[in-house]
DNA sequence: TAAAACCTGTGAGCAACTCACAGGTCAAAG
DNA sequence: CTTTGACCTGTGAGTTGCTCACAGGTTTTA
């Protein structure tokens, strides 16, 4: 298989499978000829993987960790379960972050239904958004920059 | 005021006051002495609105046409309006998105308990992966580049 | 045999910063 | 008066996971 076919084979861009290859995480024979590169079933599968993989939020230096392990003949399922746990919690912390946002989103779209636009005023640019309260600094940090 | 100090009463890092000078976002005098940067309480309004803004997932070219807007002396509101409710979906989105995931995880997180570890034997590589059932391609779209 | 369609590697672009670097400026301490 | 340290300046690179563009080589098709 080349490039293109590889790439139609797993419904990716023909660039994911150079970028892909390029980041080692495919390792395509050449053919002598003419340099083509060629991959075969097994290249297939692990680019399979590696969106699966993508799709659960694996990075891609976790899959190209997992995928060597399984090079040496290792088992990365304790790991694949052991990331797998780490990203799930993380996934449920952006859903939090994201209900609070649209919390605050939809509180402050109700407030501003009775607040009239204006004019800057050299004082004020959008009082929309001037109006806005922060999101409370739940942990205690007041600024951002965490040093 | 200078960068460090205009960073500080903001709470930010000094390089994302540079930054946003950069990108036309602050518009500070110059002290001809030394070519020093100069900013004014003006300059920390603007900082402070960008800042909001960005919580509120306002782009910063989104921002930057918010206050040259407001620089025109034109009310920036009904743009903020409009962007905001955009960005209102989309938060939604993105949180009914991260409930299907997480669905999908808790439910693969079951499965796996049953599962053997299995040392890759040439053929699987990781069968806690490549048993994961693709997320139904909902939209029709069964390749993932749109074109 | 020439044009179209593919291949190659490399470099840039996206977003919103953050950090690093080399050189200039300034306040206080020795 | 000079040195030290903290700040300033602009610029370029790094982050993530691709995607696109480019220039030149190869293969297929007409």
């Amino acid at each position: 298989m080349k490039v293109k076919e590889l790439a139609e084979a797993a419904g990716v861009n023909p660039d994911t499978v150079r970028f892909y290859t390029r980041e080692n995480l495919l390792k395509p024979t050449r053919n002598p000829d003419n340099n083509y590169q060629q991959f075969d079933a097994e290249d297939l599968r692990r680019l399979r993987f590696a969106r699966k993989a993508r799709q659960l939020g694996f990075s891609l230096p976790e899959i190209r960790q997992i995928l060597d392990q399984a090079d040496d003949h290792h088992s990365p399922c304790p790991m694949v379960r052991d990331v797998f746990q780490h990203r799930l919690a993380e996934v449920e912390r952006e859903i939090r972050e994201l209900q609070q946002l649209r919390k605050r989103m939809t509180t402050a779209l109700a407030a501003w239904q009775d607040m009239p636009d204006g004019t800057p005023d050299g004082h004020t640019i959008c009082r929309l958004i001037e109006h806005w309260d922060d999101p409370a600094p739940c942990c205690g940090a007041t600024e951002q920059n965490e040093e």
